[in-house]
DNA sequence: CACCAAAATTGATCACCGTTCAATAAAATT
DNA sequence: AATTTTATTGAACGGTGATCAATTTTGGTG
C-alpha cells in the first residue's frame, strides 16, 4: 500500500512482466489471473491495471518478451552454429518452446478481447523474430526472389511450427511419434531443395 | 421448468451439441459460456450439467461434432475427386477449417482442466480422421513400410496443420501471404516426390 | 383413480475472474 | 507547512464454472 519509492515505473512493469510470465510458466494461460500476478509481486490488482490497463495489456506484454527471449535464443545458436545452420534453427525453435511450453503457447492462444490485429510494437517484435528466419534462408538461397524467399520463408515457418504445436500439445505422443524435430528438419531440407532447382 | 417430455435424453444431448456448436461458431472459444447455451435451448444451467458432467464434458462433446463432420466434408470431397487426391485432400482440410474457423480453432485451443488426455472415445473419433488421411498418403506410396507411412502422414499433418493455423490467426496476412493453401500443397508434394526417392 | 418413489429440472449460492473508480496515501511543488 | 499532483488501494459489479437442496415431472403400484 503506497509504495511508490519501492520501483519506479518502469522497474514496475519489468517486475509485473517477469513475475507474469513466471506464473504463465507454472500454471498455463487457462489458470492464468491478473490478480494471481498482483499477489505475486504484492501490489494490488488496481495498481496492475494501471501499469498495463487490462488483462490485453499484461499479455502482450508478457508474451513481447517470450518472443524477444525467443528471438535471443535463435540468436545465440546460430552464432555458435557450425556449418548446418538450417538445423540449428530449426532445433532452436524447438528448443525453445520445448523449454518454455506454457510461455510459448500463450503466444499463440491468447487472442485480444476485440479480435483486432496487435499493436504496431508488437508486431515489429514479431516481424524481428522472423527475420531471423528469413536471413537464414536468404543465406541458403542466395539466388532466390526476394518475394519468393519471403513466401518460402514463412511456409517453413509455418511447417516447423505444426510439428512444435503437435509436439506440445502431444497429439505425436498420443499417435506414438517420437522424433518431430527430426521430421520438420526432412521437411524442410526437401522444401530448400526444391527450391535450388 | 420440468421438460421430460420435450426431449428424451439423447434428443437433449444432439440439442445441446447442436446449439452449442452453433454458439461456438459465432462467438468463439474465448466468449463461449455454458449458460449462453443453456439461455439458447431454454433449459437451465443445471440440466447441462446433468447431460455432459462439466464445461470440459460439453466441449468434449461439441469438439467432437466437429471432429465427425471435419471427416465427412474430406470423405466427400475425396468421393469427389479427380485423380489429384492428395490435392483434394489438402484442400478440403483447409477448406473446413476456413468455413468453421472458430469451432475449428477450439479444437486445438480447449484443453481439459485437469491437463490430462482425453478419453478414448474422443481419442478413436481423432483416430478416424487421421485415418483418411493415413489412406491417402498410402495409396499414393504403396511400397512404403507402414512405420513409414504413419510417421510421414503425422508429418504431413503438422505441415499443413501450421500453414491453416496460421491462415486463421492472420499470422500470415498479417505478414502479406495470400495463398497459404497452395504453399502447404507444395510442401506436401516435395515430401512425397522425396519419400518416392 | 389416488398415491408414491424415482428421476429430471431448477436456480440460488459459492469462489473466482476482469474491470472500474471513489477513497486514500505518498510524493512533488509551492 | 500547505497544497497540488500522482500512485495505490480494495470494495463493488457483472460475469464465469460448479454445486446441490428444493421442486416438479414422470412412471409405477395398489
Amino acid at each position: 500500500m503506497g509504495r511508490r519509492s519501492d520501483h519506479s515505473r518502469s522497474e514496475l512493469e519489468a517486475l509485473i512482466v517477469t513475475e507474469g510470465r513466471r506464473q504463465l510458466a507454472e500454471v498455463g494461460l487457462a489458470r492464468f489471473s491478473a490478480r494471481d500476478v498482483a499477489k505475486r509481486i504484492g501490489y494490488s490488482i488496481g495498481t496492475l491495471y494501471n501499469v498495463f490497463g487490462s488483462y490485453d495489456g499484461l499479455m502482450l506484454a508478457i508474451n513481447a518478451r517470450t518472443l524477444t527471449l525467443w528471438a535471443a535464443h535463435l540468436r545465440e545458436r546460430l552464432a555458435a552454429s557450425g556449418e548446418d545452420r538450417i538445423a540449428t534453427l530449426v532445433r532452436g525453435y524447438f528448443e525453445f518452446a520445448t523449454d518454455n511450453p506454457k510461455a510459448w503457447i500463450a503466444i499463440y492462444e491468447h487472442h485480444l478481447a476485440d479480435g483486432g490485429a496487435a499493436p504496431d510494437w508488437y508486431q515489429a517484435i514479431a516481424a524481428d523474430l522472423m527475420g531471423v528466419v528469413v536471413g537464414e534462408i536468404a543465406a541458403v538461397l542466395p539466388e532466390a526472389e526476394p518475394d519468393a524467399l519471403l513466401a518460402l520463408a514463412r511456409s517453413l515457418v509455418a511447417t516447423v511450427h505444426g510439428h512444435c504445436v503437435f509436439t506440445l500439445y502431444m497429439t505425436f505422443s498420443m499417435l506414438g511419434e517420437t522424433a518431430p524435430v527430426d521430421a520438420a528438419l526432412t521437411r524442410v531440407r526437401e522444401a530448400i531443395a526444391a527450391a535450388r532447382g
